[in-house]
RNA sequence: GGUCUGAUGGGCGAGUGGCUUAACCAACGGUCUGCAAAACCGUCUACAGCGGUUCGAAUCCGCUUCAGACCU
């Protein structure tokens, strides 16, 4: 359509997304099969190595059979956030298109896709120490002494964010205070260029099956070794990475808060209310086109459409 | 055939005449700029049916239906 204008983009990106257990990776690797595409992960959590069971990893073959990057190149104790994404799968992404017309992200964290497609504002990391700080804070006087300051710093951010929300109100106050500017300021919601193009499709299905997807999904986990790669895990509870469904729960377990047939209807739980979460996000952003995940002949003649 | 007990929202389960939207769970809807598989917000006004008593009934009475237990 808008071929032409498209020539300073190097290639297409064909953004995966959709609620976990549609049927997305195995998706992934059938268009990365028929596009001589490499994958890269836009999931947060299968970024880490010691979690394939758990995260659903793509498995060995899928890997044999197609290039995977952002699955398991990283140790849990690295700390690894959606701005560190942002840098490295578009220095990656750089690299691939030299050689690749076609790219294919796939990966249930949105806000990675996000940052991926539409880039984050220059806003400064956590600071641990600051971070440790505001956190003694909230427990020691509570989330209301905080929300206060924030509305000293930034009463035009403080009139729009859920005040309730104890890591948003900590995070704006992160940034107010080690750039010493108003977080509000600094947000410019504005969409960064891409040197590629880029399609959004999501799969999607009924959503009973879904769960049921799901349901089956986790039992089948606990019967390839979820538990004992939980268990290795165990000693590094605390680290983010591992603030996760499917690795929470049994760690609950084992602390004695539940018993092992509660955990596993836990994590199935859970699992259903992030799929949830997940279709509420992509759902959001208009760009992603919804299909069947095993609508293979669709998605292609879609691509094809609208790919330069 | 008879006696008794019970019948509350998707589930569980309180509540014995007038301020319960009980609570909890599930489910559903939503928010989203560096911990995002995170964190958080909102919704779900039921009392088996019919009639009666009463100013007022989920709560009392009667009948009906259903369920369970027991008796002959």
């Amino acid at each position: 359509m808008t071929t032409m204008m498209m020539s300073s983009k190097r290639g297409t990106l064909i953004v995966i997304g959709g609620p976990t257990g549609s049927g997305k990776s195995a998706l992934a690797v059938e268009l990365a099969k028929h596009f001589c595409a490499p994958i890269i992960s836009t999931d947060s959590r299968q970024v880490y190595r010691g979690m394939a069971i758990g995260t659903a990893q793509p498995t060995k073959e899928e890997q044999e059979a197609v290039q995977h990057y952002f699955i398991a190149d990283r140790e849990v104790e690295d700390s690894f956030n959606c701005g560190r994404y942002e840098v490295e799968a578009l220095a990656l992404l750089d690299r691939l298109f030299k050689s690749n017309r076609y790219v294919v992200a796939v990966g249930g964290s949105g806000l990675y896709i996000q940052a991926l497609c539409s880039g984050m504002d220059a806003l400064p990391e956590a600071n641990e120490s600051l971070r440790a700080e505001l956190k003694q804070r909230l427990e020691s006087e509570g989330l209301s002494s905080l929300a206060d300051e924030l509305r000293r710093l930034d009463p035009k951010y403080a009139e729009e964010v859920d005040l309730c929300n104890h890591a948003r109100v900590m995070r704006a106050l992160e940034v107010c205070l080690t750039t010493g500017r108003p977080y509000s300021e600094q947000r410019s919601g504005s969409v960064a260029k891409r040197p590629f193009n880029i399609i959004k499709i999501a799969t999607d299905m009924p959503r009973d099956i879904l769960y049921e997807r799901i349901n089956k999904r986790v039992d089948q986990m606990v019967e390839n070794g979820l538990i004992d790669e939980v268990k290795h895990l165990y000693p590094k509870r605390e680290l983010n990475a591992l603030q996760t469904v499917g690795y929470r729960e049994f760690f609950d377990h084992f602390d004695g808060k539940c018993s092992m047939e509660e955990a596993i209807e836990l994590v199935k739980r859970n699992s259903r209310r992030y799929a949830k979460r997940q279709m509420t996000w992509f759902s959001r952003d208009k760009e992603f086109v919804w299909f069947a995940p095993t609508d293979i002949e669709a998605i292609i003649e879609h691509i094809n459409r609208f790919a330069i």
